[in-house]
DNA sequence: CCAAAAGTGTTGCACTTACACCCATGA
DNA sequence: TCATGGGTGTAAGTGCAACACTTTTGG
């Protein structure tokens, strides 16, 4: 508290900021082939930070909504069918985009960060042109613009915790899906360590949301595997009951 | 945050929006006197909502972080040592402010919430003059002025979750407090049958950073109970750990 | 037949729950 | 000595980790 009351003071008559108000998505996705967690990027075209990569992002328009604002950075980058999408924090600290000259009355340049988690497989990028745009294996991305870095660190926070403990992993699987493919994606996001295959499999099944479909995948050598359906009934008593995947 | 020339010139005709961005506090305390939770609502004394009460909150100043806007609210309202604060959400849909005129180019008018608790016993409403301000039980909360209602009802699924997962319950707490004390702050938030007494106890106790200061603490009849001190050095290993006190 | 992938079972340990009971104080 | 609030103990049940084992497929 003391340490903010100089700030206090010495903005006590100071006038209101200006804002251009954007968004900035964290957009997920697991290459569930190579068992990689991506992250989506596009490359900048403008300075500041000329041909470095960035998270996409846009200014709200007038009457659109943040939400919506977020939605089409989504459909102006890929095409695709399943997504999950939240609000995830507000950047809005002086100084953090090099536009706001110091000098002038600059305008502050306000992010509000949202996080997306799409199906891998369906998600077509849409490449118009010069524009760079790619995923990225989280574990590898390069130096981006801004702070995104910092934005792109507190989404993967975020979807770690949202994994353990909401179903949007069925958000992002294929209608019907094997249990290994539900495994392969938790591990994946969370980790090779995060629980042994055997115990997973029994604590999702005693949930009672995994629906059999008595359908078999077989693919290649092994037993062919039981297709399940995330069923959505079952899973509504459950909501807002703190889960446990992990 | 960036722009990208070819959606930039395909949308000529949608202007980008202009913002006002502000600041709101749900601030909330516990009553522990009364076994309450309450929340600070101020009276406003313009249109709109002339004489409704509110969330306190601010437009943001030139040079100042979100945060420190949220810190000068708080400061503005109430004189506190002991708190705990942090982003809540950001609410920013078009008509959520009755001044954004749709007639003209009325700008938007962004909410960034922060969720606060302080310790209620040391707490000092600063109240100047006109400006109404109070304590207001969260169960006996009125109608308030924009979407405030809804973002008090977000913070308080906030308190509730923090409280469970994180210790901000000792943030709040004297320096030196029972395990009654803890318990009730507890209940009080989260409902009297979140958890026996007995089990609470030990759980806490084992969980090993609640250091006995050997003190007694005498309150009337009834034995005396020793007092404890929350040990962020003990705490510190277990931080990022999925806690739970509940 | 074997290797590979899916699926089942088992066992020990730790923790939770729901209580009953004991302890120290003021009146 | 009783009421009051603080504190301890315990037995049944539940959940989880670790690991061994069985089943069903392709080659």
């Amino acid at each position: 508290m003391h340490r903010h009351k100089k700030i206090t003071d010495s903005l006590k008559n100071s006038p209101l900021a200006d804002f251009k108000v954007g968004v900035d998505n964290v957009i997920f996705s697991v290459d569930t082939a190579q068992n990689r967690l991506m992250v989506l990027l596009v490359m900048r075209h403008d300075e500041p930070f000329l041909d470095q990569w960035c998270l996409p992002g846009t200014l709200v328009r007038h009457g659109e909504s943040l939400e919506d604002a977020a939605y089409r950075i989504l459909a102006e980058k890929i095409k695709v069918e399943n997504l999950y999408l939240e609000q995830l924090y507000t950047f809005g600290d002086p100084g953090r985009d090099p536009r706001e000259s110091p000098s002038s009355f600059g305008v502050r340049y306000l992010s509000v960060s949202y996080f997306a988690l799409v199906r891998f497989a369906d998600a077509q990028l849409i490449a118009n042109g010069v524009s760079g745009i790619a995923w990225y294996p989280v574990k590898q991305v390069p130096q981006l613009a801004f702070d995104h870095n910092e934005i792109l660190e507190y989404g993967y926070r975020r979807l770690r915790n949202k994994l353990e403990y909401s179903p949007i992993a069925f958000e992002v699987l294929p209608e019907v899906f094997t249990l290994s493919d539900l495994y392969q994606l938790y591990a994946t996001v969370l980790g090779e360590n995060f629980s042994d295959y055997s115990n997973f499999r029994t604590r999702l099944l005693k949930l009672g949301f995994l629906s059999d479909t008595g359908l078999k995948a077989s693919r290649g050598a092994g037993r062919p595997a039981s297709l399940y359906r995330f069923d959505a009934e079952a899973f509504a008593p459950l909501k807002d009951k703190p889960l446990v995947f992990i």
